[in-house]
Formats: structure tokens, sequence, C-alpha cells
DNA sequence: GGTTTTACATAGCAACGTTATGTATCAATC
DNA sequence: GATTGATACATAACGTTGCTATGTAAAACC
């Protein structure tokens, strides 16, 4: 096969980044070969990096993708909860979080080998632009409403998205005695927690 | 070079792992090779092997020691909390936890590298045993006193742990707006502000 | 319609984890 | 204290991997 057009280039493209997906969720980063990958998308490793440049930059493109879905996701989420109550809004989000963290695809991509491929700064990167400011946003107008307690936000934030994130971890390992309405209802107490005390 | 004594093997195992230790954290998993771990310790891979039996049998010894140097401190810090408060027991080992976080080796290898080595199963055993269970303990001992309220420990658990990691993740990442004291002071208030309501 | 650029295939290189084999020494046995 | 077996490595090679240099044919542009 020599040259295709330029819409039959965006799907080998397209067809690349589904087996990676696959190949990366179910092998992990590591024991994905770049050959299985070409493979499964019926190409050969020279299209594979005539794309993507390298593995780590398919990795990249798959990570953002993923990404990309959960913000969708939270975004719809909080538009539909913006009328309602704020703190009711962070526990909608952080049910949204919860559903994403229990897919194995984006547990495994994202929070597990994201870390390890994308290195400490680009992971920090996207991880703080995506979720750590939402969360940061989300306690600033809770606190803005008198609905927790005055202190600053950045180190609450990450407690709270620790919280969030390991409760995701919990979640998709299938951690004896957990369960999605205990932990929401634990996280809205956390939160509820943090309020003014009379 | 052919056998040594008992004891010189002894040192010659020692000599790789630490030599291990400073590869894996310095350059991470993927990209420290065993032969230049094994050059580093002055032997050859065959050493290595015969060893550890895999390059991922040398990361879990690695990454046992450093999760053994934790485990000590935190008891440690623990014997002498013991007859104050409970919740500052609580707040101390965090302190100790927090202080490891920020060790480079401990980051890299036991956070970051350790889930995607040693796969799911197995760093969820040895962080449950290690950590969530101690987190659980401490939980069930502040309800029993009445100072916090009275809900499913382990969720709970699930939840405060993941506050406390993420708080070390921040710190060594060098979040911007967070510092050591802040975070736990922020710690403080998040488990002071599970207390029953009066 | 000629030129350039794009989209791949093919083959090979260098590095890697791992293993098979060899060998020299320690440690126990007789 | 010679023999035997196990131990502690070195050496070299194998299969796989990420990646690249090269080739080529068709699309895109003038």
């Amino acid at each position: 096969m020599a040259r295709r057009s330029a819409a039959d280039a965006a799907a080998t493209r397209t067809r690349i980044l589904d087996a990676a997906r696959r190949r990366f969720a179910a092998d992990g980063y590591g024991r994905a070969a770049a050959r299985d990958i070409a493979a499964d998308a019926g190409v050969t490793v020279g299209a594979l990096f005539h794309h993507f440049g390298s593995k780590a930059g398919l990795f990249l493109a798959v990570f953002e993708q993923l990404v990309g879905e959960l913000n969708e996701a939270a975004m719809a989420s909080f538009r539909n909860a913006k009328s309602s109550d704020p703190l009711d809004a962070m526990v909608a989000s952080f049910g949204v979080a919860l559903g994403f963290a229990k897919k194995p695809d984006f547990h495994r991509i994202v929070t597990v080998d994201g870390p390890v491929v994308l290195g400490a700064e680009q992971w920090r990167e996207i991880d703080s632009r995506m979720g750590l400011q939402t969360v940061a946003g989300g306690l600033s107008m809770l606190k803005d409403k008198g609905r927790i307690i005055d202190f600053p936000t950045m180190p609450l934030a990450v407690l709270v998205m620790g919280a969030m994130n390991n409760a995701g971890f919990a979640l998709a390992r299938g951690e004896p005695g957990v369960d999605v309405d205990t932990l929401t209802q634990g996280f809205r107490r956390l939160i509820e927690g943090l309020a003014p005390r009379g």
C-alpha cells in the first residue's frame, strides 16, 4: 500500500490510537509492543512512528484522549448541578470522577502508567490543569459562600483531591468494605466537616 | 573472579541492591539497565540475576527495603506519641509519611514506579498491609474514644490515606502554594471536622 | 503535468532482559 | 585431606524491543 488521501490518513491515525488504547490498558505501557499495536491497527511500525513520532508520543495521545473524556463529563455534570447547592455540585463531580476511575483503561493508562511514562513535570502540568484547579475552584466557591472554613485553598485542594483519587483507586482495586455509595457519603461528610464552627 | 565466601556473597548482594536503588531512583525502572546496575556494583549481569532472579525481583527487593524503612520510622513515631492525644499521634505519623514522600528515591521507587512494576495486586497487598490498615486502626481508635463520628471505617480510611498520599505527591512535586506546615494543619482540621456534632 | 510533499512499507541497528554454559572456589562428607 | 557437591559468579549468545534510514507510490499544489 502506498499513500492514501488525507481522510484515509486520519482514519489510520484513529485506528492506531484505538489499538494503542486497548493494548496499553490490557498489557500496560511496558509490555505493549509497538509492532503489536501496529499489527492490530492493520499497519506496520512505520505508520505508527510516522504519525506519533515515538511510543511515548503515542501514549501521550491516548492519555490526552482519556483525560479529555473525563473533562467533558465533569463539565457537563457541573453545568447540570450549577443551579443547586454548591456542595451537591462538588459531590456530583466526585461521582463522575469515581465513574471514570472504575474504568480499567482510564485507571491503568491515566492513573498508573501516566506518571511513569510522561514524567513528573508533564504529568503534574496536565493533572494540575485539569483536576486540581477544578477542585480548588469548587473549594474557593464554598469558602466564598461561608460553607467551609477560611483556610489556604491549595493545601486543602491537595488533600481533597487525594481523597478523591484514592477513592477511585480503592474502587478500581475492589478494596473490601468499600463501595460507591459509602465513599460518596463519606466524602460529603468530610467536606461538611470543614464547615465553620458555631 | 570466582566464588567468594558466604559473607562476600552477602556483600555483593548488598552492593547490587545499593546500586539498583540509586539507578532506579535517578533514571526510573524503565531506563535503568541491569548491565549498568551491575557495572556500578562492580559485577556482571550474571551476578545480578543469580541473586535476584529477574530485574523485577531486584526492584521488589529495593522496594521492600524502602517500605521497611518507613515502617520502622512510623512505628517509632507511634511509640513516642502513644501517651499523648490519639489525634496528635495520627498527625505525627502523617508528618513521618510526608518526610518519606519528600525523599526522591522513595517517591520515585515506591510511589510512582511501584504500582507499574509490581502490578496492581502485589502493590495493593503491600500498601494495604503497611498503610491502610494502620490508618484504619488510628481512625478506629479515634472513633472508640468518641473523637470522630460513627461511620464505616474502611471508606473513611481510604479517603484519609488518599489525602495523606496526595499531600506527599504535592510536596515531592513542589506544588506551588503548598508546604509541610500548612498541609499538616489542614490535615488536622480535616480529621477534626469528622468530630460528632453537638 | 511536473514538483513537492505526504503516507506509509521494509529492513536493519543497537540496546535491552534473560538464559545457557562454563568455571573456579567454598563447604560439607567420608 | 581428598572427594563431591553446591555455590557464586563471568561470559557469550538469543530473542525482543524501540527506533531509524531508506525506498516508493500516490496525493496535493503550482
